[in-house]
RNA sequence: GGCGCCGUAGGCAAGUGGCUAAGCCAGCGGAUUGCAAAUCCGCCAUCAUCGGUUCGAAUCCGAUCGGCGCCUCCA
């Protein structure tokens, strides 16, 4: 990787800055085919419902290649769906069904959790079980090329043979525990990683040059990236925990088959942690406060206990699962929430961060109703550009356009450098004050109403907000109000509220006004009084 | 023990060598309002500590303190 060099390609695209862990250093993303990005980002494997912490990477990427795609990039990307592991043989044994029909259920929850976060650029979505002839292959190459051994129908990496083990991670070899079990007998190296295990009794299997079994479990992506990305592909994603072992030993199988590099560029992104108590969410730290609370759990049977708490604790905490949270929060604001942080750093998840994303959002939701009012044109059906060369403007001696042109212009420098969507969020919201501020000043609620050169300045602002916003993949549909806000008896009583209250008001009594006002917000429903009418909303 | 990350206002969070240290939430003052709400304006940080490099550091280096991740399954 040589030095940066901010120059544009070619095509005008512009140069995007990226944080690449292999290096860890940032250099401009330059694409193996030019104008082409390919993504692998790691997915879940499907022994259990989405948790929070599964939507970290996939909102991020969607962010990147919508992001990508305005900057005129042709984005493919990738997630994979490892359906067959030793986890999901576990689970499916103790609830008495098959594996397929775990990994199918739990998949099911995942894709709903994944459009509840308004994640939709997923091109493909490979299933292991899917793509056992590459796997296969991929191992059989493996062994042909002496970076793999056979022992009694398991395949082993030998780790010895790549001299470049351990380059993601800064790891040697030897002082690496490797994984456990009955294969660690049969290993040359402790360290040395399954590619291939045989299948025990009534184990779902495959048959293969070494007998029945399933893949083991980073060969996968290794197999599934090559098929979709070629050898080589651009970017490969994933949280952080996944550095070590995961895409370490992808690199490696990758590399030492191909001969070339794996991705050009590594992305991890950053853990989830609860807000309210030490710990990643679901992570190691809820299990051992877990195991400390289920004092005297034999050490073999840690794992199950562990794992089994580790949830209980998660809904104990409010926590649910992520489909209930979608459910009560909606996924806009989980979605904000999760932006407003970059994406390497931790984020502090819990219901306060979420109920201050939601107050944040207020502010634009508030101002999309007064731009409808204003204009009498939703917000939701402007036509933003959907590239960065459209969405150029010339603001002229406009003294409105050219701050919206100043902000689009720093949202659109974060986002160059490695993705930085919190920055871009301030510059939203500075954006929207300076509306804001436009229809205060021209009176545009008022006496500036009919003025239709000022409604079509408001309206070109407007357009860029959800032009960027849309990147973010925010305000791209209405919210709904929910609260029975839609309950047509309760609008004709608000109706009716209001009547009584203004006409209090017209005979100044205030007292009345002022009562039906503050009973309604004990209620929890709030007035507000317009030069034009009475607004309310609930909540 | 090994590898790595982080410590910016009451809370959250941008900023990684140089204009007045983004933005959000909370608070305070003001405009507006019959009063509110909403909106707008203003106020609120010298960047964990110490030392070093530099004309100049939150930003680089070292040490210290504190928090966290990975090294075993994990997005």
């Amino acid at each position: 990787m040589s030095a940066a060099q901010a120059t544009a390609d070619a095509t005008g695209r512009p140069t995007i800055q990226v944080y690449n862990s292999l290096t860890r250093s940032k250099a401009p993303l330059e694409p193996v085919t030019p104008g082409h990005v390919g993504i692998y980002l790691c997915g879940p494997t499907v022994y259990d419902k989405a948790h929070i912490g599964h939507m970290v990477g996939p909102v991020i990427f969607d962010t990147i290649k919508r992001y990508l795609t305005y900057c005129g990039y042709q984005v493919t990307w990738v997630v994979n769906v490892t359906d067959v592991d030793d986890k999901l043989i576990k689970r499916s044994a103790e609830r008495g069904i098959s594996m397929s029909q775990l990994a199918e259920e739990m998949t099911q929850d995942y894709l709903d959790n994944l459009a509840g976060m308004g994640v939709d650029g997923i091109d493909h979505m490979p299933k292991a079980t899917e793509s056992m002839d590459a796997i296969i292959a991929f191992t059989a190459g493996l062994i042909d090329k002496g970076f793999a051994y056979e022992v009694e129908g398991d395949v082993f990496f030998d780790v010895a043979k790549d001299p470049q083990y351990g380059k993601l991670t800064n790891r040697s070899v030897d002082e690496l525990q490797g994984e456990g079990g009955g294969a660690a007998a049969k290993k040359r190296s402790a360290a040395d990683f399954a590619l291939w295990k045989a299948a025990k009794q009534g184990e779902p299997a495959w048959e293969s040059p070494w007998g029945a079994g399933r893949p083991g479990w980073h060969i996968e992506c290794s197999a599934m990236s090559k098929l979709l990305l070629g050898e080589t592909f651009d970017i490969h994603g994933g949280g952080l925990d996944l550095v070590f072992p995961h895409h370490e030993n992808e690199v490696a199988q990758s590399e030492c088959l191909h001969g070339a590099p794996m991705a050009k560029v590594w992305m991890h992104n950053g853990l989830l942690r609860a807000s309210a108590a030490a710990g990643k969410v679901g992570g190691r730290a809820e299990r051992e406060a877990g195991e400390a609370g289920d004092q005297g759990a034999a050490d073999d049977a840690g794992a199950d206990i562990a794992a089994a708490t580790a949830q209980k604790m998660s809904r104990s905490k409010g926590a649910g699962g992520l489909a209930d949270q979608i459910a009560k929060f909606g996924g806009e604001k989980i979605r904000f929430c999760l932006l407003r942080t970059h994406y390497r750093s931790t984020v502090l998840f819990g219901e306060e961060a979420l109920e201050e994303s939601g107050t944040g959002l207020e502010t634009f939701y508030r101002f999309f109703k007064r731009f409808e009012r204003v204009t009498g044109g939703s917000f939701y059906e402007l036509a933003p550009a959907t590239t960065r060369a459209a969405g150029a403007f010339d603001a002229g001696d406009d003294a409105l356009l050219a701050t919206v042109a100043d902000c689009r212009q720093r949202f659109l420098a974060a986002m160059d450098d490695d993705f930085n969507t919190g920055s871009a969020i301030g510059d939203l919201f500075e954006l929207v004050r300076t509306l804001n501020k436009f229809v205060d000043q021209e009176n545009l609620e008022g006496a500036g109403k009919s003025d239709a050169a000022k409604l079509a300045t408001l309206t070109q602002g407007a357009t860029t907000l959800r032009e960027l916003a849309g990147i973010l993949g925010l305000f791209r549909a209405p919210v709904d109000a929910g609260g029975g806000a839609s309950d047509e008896l309760v609008g004709k009583l608000m109706e009716l509220f209001i009547e009584l209250r203004t006409a209090a008001r017209k005979n100044k009594d205030f007292a009345m006004a002022d009562k039906i006002r503050d009973d309604l917000a004990n209620l929890g429903v709030t007035l507000e009084d317009r030069p034009d009418g009475t607004d309310w909303t609930i909540g």
